[in-house]
DNA sequence: AGAACTTGTCCGATCACGGA
DNA sequence: TCCGTGATCGGACAAGTTCT
């Protein structure tokens, strides 16, 4: 089994702000803009209200509430309209699903999606980010590959999932959907999660950026990630100067500035797979 | 060798807010 | 209402890892 520490979400360049952390805790991982997408951000639902005015007050951008969403991740039902049959989405393409491929990635490994999150909060009627509030990276969702379908060639899709963003304009070689299984299925797990799911409200557990960073980059990770004789490193990873260990609990790392797949194998590091299944980390 | 691509840094412009 | 201060924002550019 694999680990696959996914950046998803809004960016400072794709959207061009962070993802909002509500006052209650609860979050929200905003989709991409994707000018090709068929689904607009109104479409879209959280907490059953449209993303719309939320990622238009947000960006200070207007039109972004009719702009194409690249909703990917697809966890949530109820985020969008669906078809009966409908499963949990990710879609890969280029350089990114290239790398899922040479790391061996398919069934029964387990994405965990990350985003740089900011406190948002209402303002005169309006949202926005706490001013003077830093930006962190978090874990927001997961995902439990059950089935990978190539969408080179001619294959046949299902009609619930003819909606995803990967379906349509021209998409770059390596284009893949990973599909999410029914319940996840982690070594030492006993919580009956489903295969894919968002963190129930975010809490110091999720956050990846260290408590003192200096950047949103310097990484504080739980000590069973720090890389040892025998043991492969995290992909993008494996200079060890980006690993300083801490105490007994805890490991630094100067995560890279590029790339959005970083693949660990479990086998190789339990410790991980046992903080995965840490109650509250996901759920 | 070049492309892809996000963060960090710098710098100047702009905005919000409090005090006078 | 004006002004100064601090925060924020946008553009430009460099850095570093992997894929093509």
């Amino acid at each position: 089994m694999k680990l696959i520490l996914s950046r998803k979400g809004f960016d400072t360049s794709a959207g061009g702000c962070p993802n909002p952390v509500f006052p209650d805790g609860s979050f929200l991982a905003l989709p991409i803009p994707d000018a090709q997408s068929p689904i607009r951000y109104s479409q879209i639902q959280h907490d059953g209200r449209s993303l719309g005015p939320l990622v238009s007050q947000l960006t200070g951008n207007r039109a972004f509430s009719r702009k194409g969403a690249h909703l990917d991740p697809d966890l949530l039902p109820e985020a969008f309209e669906r078809q009966p049959g409908w499963r949990p989405l990710l879609g890969q393409h280029g350089a990114a699903q290239a790398h899922l491929a040479n790391h061996g990635v398919g069934e029964g490994d387990l994405f965990v999606f990350f985003a740089l999150f900011r406190p948002a909060e209402r303002h005169r009627g309006r949202w926005r980010f706490v001013p003077g509030a830093r930006a962190f990276h978090a874990i927001w969702g997961w995902l439990q590959v059950a089935e990978v379908w190539p969408l080179s060639s001619s294959v046949n899709i299902p009609e619930w999932a003819a909606y995803h963003p990967h379906l349509f304009g021209q998409r770059s070689t390596h284009n893949s959907l990973y599909v999410a299984g029914e319940h996840l299925a982690v070594p030492g797990m006993q919580t009956s999660l489903p295969g894919a799911g968002v963190v129930a409200a975010m809490a110091e557990p999720h956050r990846l950026t260290a408590p003192d960073a200096r950047g949103v980059t310097d990484w504080r990770l739980p000590a069973a990630f720090m890389p040892g004789p025998g043991k492969t490193p995290l992909s993008y990873h494996h200079k060890p100067e980006r690993w300083r260990g801490e105490n007994a609990d805890w490991c630094r790392l100067q995560c890279a500035a590029r790339g959005q797949e970083f693949v660990l194998d479990l086998q190789q590091y339990p410790g991980v797979a046992q903080w995965l299944a840490t109650p509250g980390l996901l759920g």
